[in-house]
DNA sequence: TTAATAATTCGATATATATCTAATTAGATA
DNA sequence: TATCTAATTAGATATATATCGAATTATTAA
């Protein structure tokens, strides 16, 4: 995918009124005045997204009559969603036999990651734990709080146990919880690998 | 995620500016004047940028002498890029839970609708009676008023006998009737095709 | 403390776009 | 044919934002 259809395809998810239309039509599909009636707008302003949302690739549409209705393409929606992602990875293999970066840290990683980047298990060594530790905390978006709920989805990306990396990440001051919701700590107090004692 | 998260983050890779700097950052960390210099804009511009993708959780900073290194976030990138599919799965089977005879109707609607989505026969049996009554209602659109001349018209898209079906949205109470004027019950009043009796 | 440098803030400007009303088009019906 | 309805287009307006130069702040160096 080129760069411009890119773009197209996030400003079609950059709008609120665009995203509660999809959302309508992940329900069922809908024509343009049931849309319009739903959302409390006009019918040349369903028009103008509906056209955004079709050169995005996002929608077709089917004719009854006189009629149409929008249909949500999920397929396409997933696919596009991690095409920047993809185009990122490659542009990074292209540039990795120029970076021959190697700390302890990384080696680490690599033994415990697979390719998809989820854990292999969790380390029993601690300064092991500690480097994966410091891995998925940077997951995280500092100033950002997360609830319970969202927090274990993040986590789980790396290992189904994420009670147990999610206690850790609190008992080694990567994070705190407040009132059942979750935070970083400043980078300050996070604990390196290298440091002894807990 | 919130949608206005959601939206921050799609405006955030909405931007052509943004997308190069996301290219650049996943070859090697950059600090702000070197991007600015590749790109040819000016340092309050990349200010502003770094500003939206720190915003949208897709970078990280750290800090030498004076000078500040932007680091790529490629496991939240790849993380958020799937947030909307998944909200939009969620939303269809929280739609699918409420009717749990989803996959039933399904099989009923096939039977009874011809590829053009007309009625075939209105089904004797009960159940599928049921069925066939809620895909109809569903084209109407829930706190819009419907004149008998409207909805007739609506429903003969399914089938010619308009009076049957009308009368039977009615009795089923998808639908009530106030001065000649049609609109649809809340969803919560449909009766589902499992319910026994009248 | 003073100087140097990177980053940021402020204010201005130009472009993009979300929304509406009014007018028009396209398709179906009588 | 004339008519009805859904959708679209055109034009207007208000808001958002990408970019810059000038001034300011933050951090390090002398």
């Amino acid at each position: 995918m080129q760069l411009n259809r890119l773009i197209d395809f996030h400003k079609a998810l950059a709008d609120p009124t665009r995203l509660r239309i999809l959302i309508l039509l992940s329900h069922s599909p809908l024509h343009g005045q049931a849309i319009a009636g739903k959302l409390g707008l006009k019918p040349p302003t369903i028009t103008h997204h509906m056209t955004k949302l079709r050169e995005a690739g996002l929608v077709t549409e089917r004719r009854e009559r006189n009629t149409i209705y929008f249909h949500l393409k999920r397929q396409e929606l997933e696919q596009k969603s991690l095409s920047l992602h993809s185009l990122l990875k490659e542009e990074d293999a292209n540039m990795k036999h120029t970076n021959v970066n190697q700390n302890y840290n990384d080696s680490i990683l690599r033994n415990f990651l697979t390719p998809e980047g989820r854990l292999r298990s969790i380390p029993a060594q601690r300064k092991k734990r500690i480097a994966i530790l410091q891995h998925v905390a940077t997951a995280f978006t500092h100033g950002q709080k997360y609830p319970e709920k969202e927090i274990n989805q993040m986590i789980q990306r790396f290992h189904d146990d994420f009670a147990t990396l999610r206690r850790e990440l609190i008992m080694h001051q990567f994070m705190y919880r407040d009132k059942g919701v979750y935070e970083l700590n400043p980078v300050e107090m996070w604990p390196t690998p290298e440091e002894t004692g807990s």
